[in-house]
DNA sequence: ATAGGTTGCGTATATAGGTACGGAGTCAAC
DNA sequence: GTTGACTCCGTACCTATATACGCAACCTAT
């Protein structure tokens, strides 16, 4: 097994170099120790930590969120159930915020289907203040 | 009338002075000139224009499309309809994702509640990698 | 042994939509 | 006639999530 660069590493999880220095930075992954010799190389735990970050992040959750798990790795699952239960709540919410949305664009559009004049546009007038 | 100074316009609105300022910049509204004496003050057709922005925002419409929006008060009915369309669509897709989303999640958590041993979490072990 | 791809590192840029700060000028009230 | 509030202006900062740039050091293939 040749020593994982940080290019290889990127290819690995599919992630650009720049993005692994940034979670380094942001303290989401260890950045392995330089050898006197050559360049830095990546262990299997970090392919691991990326891989946990990317599943994380489909799930919603951002960096900081995800940082949070990390260091819930041993913690008992009712706070990890805790956690994902708000992040339900919000996407739940922020579900409902969009249906809203929706239906205003939906009225708005309703609008303009029974406008026979094209050269003014109901829309334009109802975003008018009064 | 007295002058409305830009605190004024600020309160009437219901936004930050930095807000006024900050449209200004992006060229939303037009800075009123700045009289010799005194401060500048804000005309009516700038009230009627934070409205417009404000009410456009509620739609879901970013400062960039609003741009857009303002541009076409004088185009015809069927150039807005297509932005709002645009909008309605991208508003459909998010839901779906969001829909998504929530469905992991509660599958997720779903897997917790069938878990006896508290001081370890399906849901972390999800995530981690295979 | 040299060309040219990587690495390492610090810093800048990007988006979106603002918010905050510092300092000088100005206005209104007491 | 001075204090305190407000304006003006430019600039910096904020969150979030990266991406890009510049340059020197270094490694590998020919």
């Amino acid at each position: 097994m040749s020593k994982r660069t940080i290019s290889m590493l990127a290819k690995e999880v599919s992630v650009n170099v720049e993005t692994i220095r940034f979670y380094e930075r942001k303290g989401l992954i260890n950045q392995p120790p330089k050898p006197m010799q050559g360049y830095r190389h990546y262990p299997n735990e970090t392919v691991n930590r990326i891989h946990f970050i990317k599943r994380s992040q489909e799930l919603g959750f951002t960096l900081k969120e995800i940082e949070g798990l990390l260091a819930l790795n041993d913690s008992p699952c009712s706070k990890v159930q805790e956690l994902a239960n708000k992040k339900l709540i919000a996407v739940q919410k922020k579900k409902a915020d969009l249906l809203l949305l929706e239906q205003a664009l939906e009225e708005h559009l309703s609008q303009c289907q029974n406008n026979d004049d094209d050269s003014h546009c109901p829309i334009i007038d109802s975003l008018q203040p009064k």
